[in-house]
DNA sequence: GTGGTCTAGACCACT
DNA sequence: GTGGTCTAGACCACG
């Protein structure tokens, strides 16, 4: 069985394993991927994708911190039941800093305010569609 | 003459290069800065950064490939005046990119996406009344 | 009749063997589990805790080393009854070590020394108090 | 110039990127280091306990995300200046899950509950000694 | 020079 | 079988 919903481009600037760690977010995101489904194990993942078992171990522990994945030792790796997060203001207060990076580069893209915000909510259905279709 | 609009943070993750393009990017959006307007130099900015000169450099020249800046040999460096952005499309693309990733985190943080609309909002008025002080 | 004073948390970073021996030492402790109670079979307490039998298997072999269980062929498991413990002085010095551990961890949540003896002694309290109501 | 403050046992069953970890905060706790303090480089550490500079360098990031350290690119790695407590009432908690199980021990080397808070107020003593001593 | 990432291949503990 | 750790040696971005 291929996992379809993992793509990673060994050329890009950002880290494999961090692809792997948003990858593996946004299948949940999208419910491709449920709380208790079962992860390919490391070695299993790191074939398929061609890369070494360690990057895909990094991400998988740092997708365990994050409290997206359990790890039951010996069994496997599974999408989490109980998302908790501890930090949630600090983590809206970095969203609301990306915000204001979109907002800057599109003033520099001769984007009006308008024009902005009709782009995030057109991402924003897209995106909804996309995730429904699956 | 001081430049206020950049401060630059040696701990961060961002490299200080890239904070400097981005502080220069929103001086621009901002109003701070406005097309003709002349940059300090290269090693003037690194002195009262305290950063070496080369870090400077090297975020000028990111902003001359990105058409924020223009460099006139033996005059010095200004904003540009041309709207033209020869590589539009791609540079909406990332940046619709960027929004899906940004998209998912926030789906990690259980934020409906109502909440997500609104949020974008309110940072963008914030913004937008931040630059009216400046 | 249902073993209560035993639960397992398969997700738990510390090993299932493990706490099972930990389980079996606390409720040594709370006198839950008296000299000469017969413990369960090890299949018995698979079974029940729904893991696999090897894994209770080297919880009471590890028990059985710490001379807190007796195995006597033919008959069973028994709380052992033996009060001495041979290698006493070695197992005080790791209690002392991971005191130590305890407390530089302690130190980095800038907790200061009264706060962490007041915070021992409430545990203590608890502890003790938990133990009589069972 | 060596660094006394660290010591890494390789047969441990601890891991020894863990027992960097440990070390370092130990020698915070302990005043050996301090705030602003320059940490030997990876590779010098790595070095200097003959182990490998990967191992070095996930204890560091380690460090680095529990807030003990910080990382300048390019510059080297600094004990933080403002110490940073997110999830506290976490941690506390597992402080006092940890004391259960010293109380559990404790009866099983036959220390009687007085015996076992003086054994924690020699050690936070002792602690405290070492630590003004050096 | 710094830390960060990745590969190849090894060994270990746990289930 | 699972994930976790470690080594050896390589390459990269950053300052």
């Amino acid at each position: 069985m291929l996992h379809v919903w993992l793509h990673i481009d060994p050329r890009s600037s950002v880290p494999m394993y961090q692809q792997v760690v948003e990858g593996v977010k946004e299948a949940v995101a999208r419910g491709v991927l449920n709380p208790g489904d079962k992860l390919p194990s490391v070695r299993e993942l790191a074939m398929e994708l061609t890369i070494n078992h360690n990057t895909v171990a990094k991400a998988y522990q740092e997708l365990e911190r994050e409290h997206v994945i359990e790890v039951i030792r010996g069994r496997g790796t599974f999408i989490a039941t109980e998302p908790d997060i501890p930090d949630l203001s600090v983590r809206v207060r970095e969203l609301k800093e990306e915000m204001v990076r979109w907002i800057v580069e599109a003033h520099h893209l001769h984007l009006s305010d308008e024009e902005l915000v009709e782009l995030f909510q057109t991402v924003l259905r897209e995106w909804r569609e996309g995730r429904e279709t699956l």
